[in-house]
DNA sequence: CGGGATCCCCCGAGATACTG
DNA sequence: CAGTATCTCGGGGGATCCCG
């Protein structure tokens, strides 16, 4: 058995050899925003060793999941995509964000946001969430550093990085904003205590709330 | 950052972080089958440092995923249990699983399976298929060395690890019972061909494999 | 006997410099 | 831009030992 397997003919056994790699699922969510070069990979995640990143590549590119696009590019640029097999991780990591996201109240000493994270997460809330009925609404939303769009058209929602050249409301996440995402406070009292700051319709905040939704775990009383 | 983190305010991040450490996601898997001593553990996933298994049932209480139950048991064995917590990966896990079973068809040199893998991939199976319209049915299925078995009254499917004391239909698994769970053989070619050898009614092995499906990937030609 | 702790070795991860 | 090279260091693998 080498240092990667677990010598159990098991699908998530499976799963864990390729994901249980430091740095792997982190590479997987930034590719699951769209193709990326390798520079664009080593941007979003600060700390990779670049060593590591491109042997992670290498092994994701082996094991039919990223590949390598080099030809065919006018400005001679590399870009990684994932494979219909690698995009199938798309559910499966989505749970595991929602899972991990249950518990997440503010960030640790340190901790940033990126264009993919933050793209991630509204992704992952569009699904807890339901859209009033309502026109096309494009929302540009700020957290740190970080920046991406949505744009709703009823119950579709597409999420992507970077700015929105027309936004309708432009949201910009202060310390309270993980709380708006769980219900925990209003759009009204986000408004009032900062945790939101917005440029346009302050009904729209109110759309943005139920369309948009990532709900914190019950703290069970009784553990079990 | 400590060298598990990842300085990210991410709900992926933060699910890496626990999920990403090697053995971590088996462990889960067997304690998501049920409350498990540390003996059981360490005969479940052959291969792990006993060090190893103390060190991930030490973080994963201090995370809130597991509690360590010692008292009140007249035996004087302890416990590990998942907290409310916990049992919340189940379906993010049932997810990984079923991605990592998609390209699963044979097992590599010196794979075993277990009590606890058989049992999680016929839960999952479970999801994938619909049982046909019938009375109770119990099925005890063999694999390798480990065996499972299951109870379906309608739409409701219960594993558990371990014989049944009175299985409708026993099976055991042949090389080929995998394919079986795709779809890629029918039943009759599963008998024909020692994919499968069952003791009890032939037709209960119809609605067994319409209740337990685990399709394979589909091979994309253009891999994109 | 169940439930670990201790030890040593080594590989993989981190950090950084360098190159096609 | 897209990696490779090199070094260091901590965590995992493996065996053994310990304690109630």
């Amino acid at each position: 058995m080498g240092s990667r397997e677990y010598g159990q003919f098991c699908g998530l056994a499976r799963a864990a050899e390729v994901l249980g790699q430091r740095w792997t699922m982190l590479i997987l969510r930034d590719l699951l925003v769209g193709p990326r070069r390798y520079s664009d990979l080593v941007a979003g995640l600060p700390g990779i060793p670049t060593n590591l990143l491109a042997t992670r590549l290498k092994e994701l590119e082996r094991d039919g999941i990223v590949v390598r696009e080099a030809r065919d590019r006018p400005d001679r640029s590399i870009v990684y995509r994932l494979t219909a097999r690698g995009a199938d991780l798309g559910p499966a990591l989505d749970a595991l964000g929602r899972w991990g996201a249950a518990t997440m109240h503010a960030p640790r000493d340190g901790e940033i946001v990126t264009d993919a994270s933050l793209t991630t997460a509204l992704r992952v809330a569009a699904q807890g969430g339901r859209a009033p009925d309502q026109q096309s609404v494009t929302y540009t939303i700020r957290a740190g550093d970080a920046v991406a769009h949505a744009v709703v058209r009823g119950r579709q929602v597409e999420v992507a990085p970077g700015e929105s050249p027309s936004p309708d409301l432009v949201l910009t996440a202060g310390p309270g904003f993980r709380d708006l995402l769980a219900g925990a406070i209003t759009p009204e009292e986000a408004l009032a205590d900062g945790s939101v700051e917005i440029t346009g319709d302050p009904d729209l905040l109110d759309a943005f709330a139920a369309t948009f939704v990532v709900p914190y775990a019950t703290r069970a009383l009784d553990n079990r």
